[in-house]
Formats: C-alpha cells, sequence, structure tokens
DNA sequence: CACTACATGTAACTAGTTACATGATTCG
DNA sequence: CGAATCATGTAACTAGTTACATGTAGTG
C-alpha cells in the first residue's frame, strides 16, 4: 500500500529510471522502506497508468534504452495529501519479539546468544543510521543536494534537520532496543 | 512465516480452538502478532498435517462441535528450536517513518497534527502495554496462570518476569517514539 | 424472539518473496 | 574478452486483507 509512496517520495528528488530505483530500494539505502526490482517495475507502470508519473524513454546506447520517470502533477498532490493525512498504525507483527516471548522454553545460553546477534544487529543499524543522519545534516548526501536545488535556499536547513529527524529516530530506536537486549540477557541470567 | 509459531507459542500455554486463537489475535490482546480468522483456521489445518498439532473434537451441543488443537512433541520442539536460532531483521518497512520522511512538502501545522495523532496513538500503545506487564508480574493474567500450571513453582517469577519484559519493551518503544514525535514538532515550529 | 457469542469456513484480492530469464554496455 | 554493471522483465509462490457466507447455542 505505502511502495507507491515511497516510489513518489524518490522520484520527487529527481527523475529516476526503474533500475535507479531498485538499487535504492534493494539497498540497505531503501533505509524506510525496501522493495526488489521485480516488485517496483510493474508498480511503477501501473503507477504511470494512474497519471501519478511520466515515463519518458532515453538512449543509452544502439539498443539499450531506460525509462526515466518523473512525477506529474497529480503525483505530487497525492504524495503531499497521503503525507498530510493521518493513517491507522499497522498492527503489531514482530517475529523479534514473538520470538522472545518465549525465552523461557529454552536453554538461558541460547536465549542469550540470541539477545547477543540482535544486540549486533541493531547496533549496526544505529550505526547506518547516525551516519545517514549525519550526511543529511552536512547535506552531504547527492540526494538531499538534488531535492533542495528544486527549494529556496532559506529552506534549505529546515529540510536537511526534519530529513535527519527521522534517521536520529531509527538509530535512537535501536539504540532503545539494544539496551532492552540487555536488560534481558541480565534477566536471563539471574 | 511467524503466524505458524504465534500459534505454537499460544497452544503451548493451553489447548484451543480455532474460534479461540482468533480472538486471540484479532483483538488488541494479539499484541505483537495479528491475524484474522480467515488466516488462522487454514493454518492450523496445515499445521496439524505437519504433525505440529493435534485436533481433537469436542461435541459442544446437539449439532455443534468445536476443534480442541494442542501441541505434539514435534510442535513443541519446532517452537522451541525456532525460539533458540536467530532469525535475520525483516527488512524495515515503517509507513509512518516514510510519511514523516516528507514532512517538510507540507504545510507545518498539517504535519504537526500528524504528529499529535501519532502521539496518542503510542500513548495508548504505551499505556496497555505496561498494563499488560504489569499484569504478568502480579501473575494475574489467564493465559500466563495456564502455562505456569505445567512448569515448576521455582521457576514462575522467572518465567513472569521474562514474559513481562518483553511489553516493557513494547511500552519503552511507544514512549521513545512519543518523545521523538515531540521533537519533531518543535522542529517543524522552529 | 431478538441479540450476542460461538464456531468455521471460502473467495477474491493486494503485497511481497524468490527464482528464473534475457540482453546491452562499459571498463580494465 | 571477460566481468561487472545497466536495464527490464515474468512466473510461481507465500502471506495477509477484506468481504461474504452459514449455522448453532445461550441470554434476557
Amino acid at each position: 500500500m505505502s511502495l507507491p509512496h515511497a516510489l513518489l517520495g524518490v522520484l520527487d528528488a529527481r527523475p529516476m529510471s526503474g533500475y535507479d530505483l531498485a538499487r535504492f530500494f534493494d539497498a540497505a539505502t531503501g533505509w524506510v522502506w525496501a522493495a526488489p526490482h521485480s516488485q517496483i517495475y510493474p508498480t511503477l507502470r501501473k503507477m504511470e497508468q494512474r497519471g501519478l508519473i511520466r515515463g519518458d524513454d532515453e538512449v543509452r546506447g544502439p539498443r539499450l534504452t531506460r525509462t526515466v520517470y518523473s512525477l506529474t502533477e497529480e503525483g505530487k498532490a497525492e504524495l503531499a495529501g497521503w503525507v498530510a493525512t493521518a493513517h491507522p498504525l499497522p498492527v503489531i507483527r514482530d517475529p523479534f519479539l514473538l520470538q522472545a516471548l518465549h525465552f523461557d522454553l529454552i536453554d538461558a545460553n541460547q536465549a542469550h546468544d540470541v539477545l547477543t546477534k540482535f544486540i549486533e544487529e541493531q547496533e549496526q543499524l544505529a550505526e547506518e543510521a547516525e551516519e545517514h543522519r549525519d550526511k543529511l545534516l552536512n547535506k552531504d548526501s547527492e540526494l538531499l543536494k538534488e531535492r533542495l536545488s528544486s527549494r529556496g535556499p532559506a529552506e534549505h536547513e529546515r529540510i536537511a534537520r526534519l530529513k535527519a529527524h527521522v534517521f536520529d529516530g531509527i538509530a535512537g530506536m535501536a539504540r532503545y532496543k539494544i539496551s532492552w537486549a540487555r536488560q534481558g540477557q541480565a534477566l536471563l541470567l539471574e
């Protein structure tokens, strides 16, 4: 339900091909949304049919073309409308919490190890998010620069701070989870 | 992928019918996992075929029966094995963060309102999770009592604390999100 | 007798995953 | 010239959503 909005959000920075978008959403760079190219290409075609984006064919060689998609006015309006509307919280469905709920069934050391792995992953996530947050604050991100190029300089600092705040939140959540997991480890060994 | 494990986890406390499970997972009581009955009934039948659970028909009236499912040894082993194994983090796909990432596109007051709504929802979630955590700590939950009935009294306190820790984590995450959202509101109005 | 709760399903759909498939262009 | 990258797809599948469907049993 949100993949189209995720795509609109990236295309708002600059026009891109499905391939560019797929690299963006496939990689860890996707951050708040992930999607494989097998989902992206058909979605782009549907969005074009709905008039949210426009695809322009670009020649890349004698026999190779790519379709570069850009936002239409309708697409911009759709994105802004969606962002301005409060949506119901998605239902909780967290496999790790489900797992943790049953740590009492297994050996304390095994549960401890599972938490250690979790902590390592969250640590890495936190570091990546913090790095990205700082890049945004320093306007040191390609995509951000492209976004800012269509906005007045007076807004630049505010926009960068708002975007950075999202990644600060991701990092903060990961840090919180780490401290929670450490408490869990202490409980297990009591 | 985890619905079967969620079901195994509840059936570990006591045998239940699909209807009981559906009430559990449909309601806000589901907590860490949610699923509609249209997903639960077929899943139970598949799990029975795989030998993870056993269904026994119970007569509830002259013409009404229900099937009560209970864990088999294989089901118990599957659950314990899954809990003891570290699983890769699910990819991030958070519609609210996606929305927040584009607050710069809309009016600050509208974005502020969206955050206010978010804070209210997280506040409610935190309160519910805290209430549930305290119930578990006081062994004041039906399901927990039934779980404990098959475990030695010496373990009871430890089990209750481990379960409560999960809900403490849910509450803590909600509280963190609230403080993050308030920071966002401050940023918007700067 | 009406309403609520009990009990279990199917059907049609959207979203997302995993694997397979194909070919062009660039760079060392 | 071989490898990596560019570029775009399809097919088969699993998971989850929403709506429709049916009937029983208990309660006031």
